[in-house]
RNA sequence: GCUCCCUUCGUCUAGAGGCCUAGGACACGGCCCUCUCAAGGCUGGAACACGGGUUCGACUCCCGUAGGGAGCGCCA
């Protein structure tokens, strides 16, 4: 393993599903890594207590590997930088307090939740950006002990340099300047103890040797503070490229506080991972290759200069067009074991196979073949209205000559000459009955996958007027 | 309020000063195929937010305006 391999790393917060967002970047992580030759690991961002739940580790760990990602390192395969949950860092995290602490270059601070608000209260109300006003900042010894004598729990501030430049390429936006006056000094340890996430963030990427990370545009503007402290701490932070924030259709954030999409809804409703994935990779990415990419294809066709800057739209329509084409790709064995589990149990090989040819073309997600598996093999047969009034207006004589016609297996050439119809006439009536509704796949090859008793009754049933 | 980011068809996007009569994909319309729907083939409509510069020439560069978004949290 060489020094320049790339390390790219997706961390989640397990407080929730794992949205779409998520999904792209934990996507755009992987393809980087894969481009470069490198490898992604996944972090478990679980300091907040309060909001992290175990079933939401394993069900993330679930949803990335239905996509297809797969990391070095992780809470589940171990690895060289173990633990990868923030929340058996601890020691680690301590480590670099200390050196913070006596260095001066942080500092207790007993302001309570409440004093605070009301600082930024009456800042913005005097039109004045919400900044830490610096109370405990240079508090003197007796000040403190005052404070500690109270029995006021101290958080830790990173105390903010004055009048610095920070400036640093960005992979998406290129080059970023910010003014180190702008910024607040800001709570690396909670009341509590634990690291809040500028700090927790920032030290994991630097000691898990990350060199490579895209996240959320909403990050931007926090690079230049986890900058400032791992510069004070003499570690080097890794390249962030800042994605724009993916938008429903709506255009709101497509949040987990906002969006109800999330990989195990789509997952549920049918959807391919390789679908969504064609989707979510065109998803303020572009490529000039409009097939149906696999996640190899992708990582070849990855490329940092086509990230778009401007938020993206998720689109159930051109979601669908990508499970559309996965279906269309499917291979008579990929076919086969797709829809096999919700045939009835015992079907010959040929009738699977009958199945498929018939329905395949009318279907993009499994619950479509689902629909026509239970039209052709079960028992009960639900009409729509207009179906119903097609069979009955061909006729008794139409149907009890069609049933006639039908032996161990329906022939449409047999009942056709049976009837004497064709054309419409001949094909709507026998539709309508067969199947109940009006439109479908086609008739011939449904045919021959429809046991002929079944063909039989179905006729018969409308052979009996009245 | 301050700082930062963004703005090309309805949507995803191509476009790095002349290649742009602005290209592709999805969606939508029409035609063909056809028992219907789907699939497939052909085809059509559809965009540079606005205003100033710079330049022989601007979608592309600069400056404003408008609009959208993010951050300024003991949330990540």
């Amino acid at each position: 393993m060489s020094i320049d391999t790339v390390v790219t790393r997706f961390a989640p917060s397990p407080s929730g599903e794992v949205h779409l967002g998520n999904a792209r970047t934990a996507l755009f992580n992987e393809l980087l890594a894969r481009r470069r030759g490198g490898r992604m690991v996944l972090r478990i961002e679980d300091t907040d207590a309060a909001r992290t739940q175990e079933v939401f580790v394993s069900a993330l760990i679930a949803d990335l590997s239905w996509l297809g990602l797969r990391w070095a390192e992780g809470p589940d395969v171990g690895g060289p930088h173990a633990p990868y949950r923030q929340s058996q860092r601890g020691s680690i995290y301590q480590r670099y307090f200390e050196q913070l602490e006596s260095r001066r270059l942080a500092y207790p601070c007993y302001c309570t939740s409440l004093e605070l608000e009301i600082s930024r209260r009456s800042q913005l109300a005097a039109g004045r950006p919400p900044r830490y006003a610096g109370t405990c900042r240079d508090l003197s010894p007796a000040a403190r002990q005052a404070k500690v004598d109270r029995g006021v729990r101290p958080t830790l501030r990173f105390r903010v340099p004055s009048a610095q430049r920070i400036e640093f390429e960005d992979l998406v936006h290129g080059h970023q300047s910010f003014l180190s006056d702008d910024i607040g000094d800001f709570i690396i340890r909670r009341e509590d103890g634990t690291a809040a996430f500028f700090y927790s963030n920032a030290i994991d990427d630097a000691t898990m040797s990350i060199t490579h990370v895209m996240r959320g545009e909403d990050h931007l503007t926090n690079t230049p503070r986890q900058r400032l402290l791992l510069g004070a701490l003499g570690l080097s932070p890794p390249e962030y490229g800042h994605m724009s924030l993916l938008l429903g259709a709506d255009g709101t954030p497509l949040s987990k506080r906002h969006g109800a999409v999330s990989v195990r809804e789509l997952r549920e409703a049918g959807y391919a991972s390789a679908a969504l994935c064609n989707h979510l990779f065109r998803l303020g990415h572009s490529t000039p290759n409009n097939a149906f990419l696999t996640l190899d294809d992708m990582a070849r066709e990855f490329d940092l200069t086509h990230l778009q800057r401007s938020p993206a739209h998720f689109d159930p329509a051109q979601l669908r067009h990508w499970q559309s084409e996965w279906v269309r790709a499917l291979s008579r064995d990929e076919a086969r074991a797709w829809l096999a589990p919700m045939l009835p149990a015992g079907l010959a090989p040929e009738q699977l196979d009958a199945f498929i040819a018939a329905v395949l073309p009318n279907v993009v997600l499994a619950e479509d073949a689902r629909l026509w598996q239970q039209i052709i093999f079960g028992e009960a047969l639900a009409f729509e209205d207009a179906a119903l009034a097609a069979a009955r207006a061909a006729g008794p004589a139409f149907f009890s000559a069609a049933a006639g016609a039908v032996r161990e297996h329906a022939d449409l050439s047999a009942l056709r000459s049976a009837t004497g119809a064709k054309g419409a006439a001949f094909f709507m009536p026998l539709r309508a009955a067969l199947t109940g509704r009006l439109h479908g796949p086609e008739l011939a090859p449904l045919l021959a996958v429809m046991p002929g008793e079944r063909v039989r009754a179905r006729l018969l049933h409308f052979a009996r007027a009245g």
